[in-house]
DNA sequence: TACTTCATTGCAAACCTTTGCAGCACCACG
DNA sequence: CGTGGTGCTGCAAAGGTTTGCAATGAAGTA
């Protein structure tokens, strides 16, 4: 595989991991166990003389609870599993980091998987963490709104970039972005418009393909649909030179890659962005402050999006203790969740990828506006933290 | 926080998840439990006839083997620990997918923390961690190598981006890189370089340093160390200045983000890259391919490290089964692990961000040399498909 | 004083699985 | 027929923790 081996030593390891448990604390605290497990798991059920003194032996010894052994028994693992189409792709390194510190701090850990974006993974995923988790977040999943309400029968989800009804999913509002970047564009004088869509099953291509639509109707502009593409880079540059032919003047890209991408493959036809053609993507991805021009943009609320998910999951969680106690009565009779649809607010960001329009007026000529706009509709221009969708659902 | 509440409906689930356990199957079935656990776990003590009607009624009832409670007994959670500075930094994601899924390959599951570059995390996650995993990779870890080794004897530990003795290490050879490139910039004319350096106690800073200041030595190239500084865009514009008043016509930079910041601060003082200066990056973030110019880099094989780094630690485990068993005797015995130290190699992608430097002969006239050039000596040019470093240790 | 209440602690079952040991049936061999 | 082996299965302990119940003792109440 092209490497090097530099070293490599064979030595007795002579520190061996000594597991301290329970019983350890108990015997060196002289208490019994049961007494050292209610100081951790319920401490008001043991005198504080008591207390000090399991806890100093515990601190000695270095103990810690195995949470594997208390999760046999309370049915309750503390941790969640996050499920991803491509941790790769741009869009999702911010929404798993917030989501697993916001786990973290509610005393959470976090498996993540990635699936290749292959909606079969997905669904073996799912069972395999089942039994090992108190919860789910699905990520823009492309598997089947049927199969996933089928899934959340064997374990708690939390669906991110996909409406299911019945299940408590976090969306963002693409469909107020779409019309935001439509109104900037008609602003500045564009009246032909392309739409670049992504994945046909995303949820987001559907908001979007509505919302611009719409918008566009409302502003006298004609929208023209193009697509569907694969959301990446390459997805975007394929269609440089059909815009090239046509006569649009300004491109709604799906994501930041495919409006990058398509920037690249203007330049190529030497088309230049924001001049001839005005580009605006969806996600506030990192990249799309670093690329020439940089990007106008719609930005998604990823960490948000990350930690809304988790407060969801977890707060679902606290009332259903999953894994039926052998005591019978009370387990299964009504347990009720709630089931709580988040939209969370987009925000148009203007940069320099888009700029007057054949139909400008000749008010302010050439510079486009910098910061968020005039025609940023979410209030008083709050800039959220966001980044890159792409693949997503 | 800025979010609309669409729908919030309460209903009582009815599927409600009925966890089947291996008695269940035995029930079905009619064997004996520790039956079905061996057609599971060690199919060739069972009968062909048992075994099919056993997995029949598992397959029927959806039985799935509870890993918590075999790791319970076994000592092993076939979980491992991926414990990463940051997430959102472009350096880790191709990193963690790789580990990931080359885990998963191996049956086992991956749980993911991010540190947020605080060293005390570091080491709390790996206490946290210990009881539920089988191994802990440890990322361009913070903390010091003392602690490590200390950590290692409570948890299998790999170590990748940093050089621990005793220790199973994955390395990149950014030594090698940086030689490359230096005498890239040397050949191109270049005889004033400066070395832009990243954070201070990284390994990763060390090697470049030591092996930039060799190559242009022998190259009779002149290096100035610039920094440290942070190392992300940031850091990297903050010397723009300082560049434009020496007499340096090429940067190396410790990172991709540091050059592209570097390039961006540059192109506001109006010199412009590659004509007046040259820079190189290391990591070959996906980044660097769609900034303009596009940045020549040392590409840092982050996959190939992700999926070693996970075989070195499966391999190390399989050797001594952790979690002693009461029996006493055998286990803690002359446990041997070998610990292996691997560099894994680096190579030098020529883009558009180096050019001819002051005393470049009049041969080759103007254009950069494109793909692998001819001062790549990691073989004949195989690219990697890695990506991007940027505050590794 | 007798009875209740309360705080604290111990006991033991339960969670789900693995695994050493023993039992059983069957066959072959002597 | 006896002996040994082999192939398969059952039994029960073990792993670390939680938790309902009971026991203890002390304090409070009538």
């Amino acid at each position: 595989m092209g490497h090097t081996c530099v070293t490599a030593t064979t030595t007795s390891d002579e520190g061996a991991a000594v597991p301290v448990t329970i019983r350890d604390v108990a015997r060196a605290s002289g208490v019994h166990i049961s007494t050292v497990s209610r100081t951790f798991s319920a401490p008001h059920l043991v005198n504080p003389e008591t207390r000090v003194r399991v806890l100093a032996c515990a601190e000695d010894l270095g103990y810690r609870p195995n949470r594997a052994a208390r999760a046999l028994i309370t049915g309750r693992t503390h941790n969640i599993g996050l499920i991803i189409a491509d941790i790769a792709n741009p869009f999702f390194p911010p929404l798993i980091k917030a989501a697993e510190s916001q786990a973290r701090h509610r005393d959470y850990h976090v498996f993540v998987a990635d699936t290749n974006e292959d909606p079969t993974a997905e669904e073996e995923l799912v069972h395999a963490l089942a039994k090992q988790v108190d919860g789910v977040l699905l990520c823009s999943p492309r598997m089947s709104n049927s199969l996933i309400e089928q899934l959340s029968r064997e374990v708690p989800l939390v669906v991110v970039n996909r409406q299911v009804t019945g299940l408590p999913c976090v969306l963002m509002d693409v469909g107020q972005g779409a019309r935001s970047a439509i109104e900037h564009l008609v602003g500045l004088g564009h009246r032909s418009i392309a739409l670049l869509g992504g994945p046909r099953s995303s949820w987001t291509n559907r908001e979007m393909r509505r919302a611009a639509g719409a918008a566009a109707r409302a502003g006298g502009a004609e929208l023209t649909m193009l697509g569907p593409n694969a959301p990446t880079e390459v997805g975007g540059s394929a269609v440089a030179e059909q815009v090239r032919r046509s006569d649009v003047s300004a491109v709604l890209a799906y994501n930041d890659l495919m409006a990058i991408g398509l920037i690249e493959g203007l330049d190529a036809l030497g088309v230049r962005v924001p001049q001839e053609v005005s580009v605006v993507g969806v996600d506030d991805i990192t990249l799309s402050r670093l690329t020439r021009p940089k990007l106008t943009t719609v930005a998604t609320p990823t960490a948000a999006a990350g930690r809304t998910a988790v407060d969801m999951l977890l707060q679902q969680d606290i009332e259903s203790p999953r894994g039926a106690r052998g005591s019978g009565a009370g387990t299964a009779l009504g347990v009720r969740r709630t089931t709580a649809q988040v939209m969370l607010q987009t925000d148009l960001v203007i940069r320099d990828s888009t700029g007057p329009g054949p139909y400008a007026r000749p008010a302010r000529p050439l510079a486009a506006p910098r910061g968020p706009g005039p025609h940023c509709p979410a209030g008083p221009g709050i800039p959220t933290a966001a980044t890159g969708d792409a693949v997503a659902s």
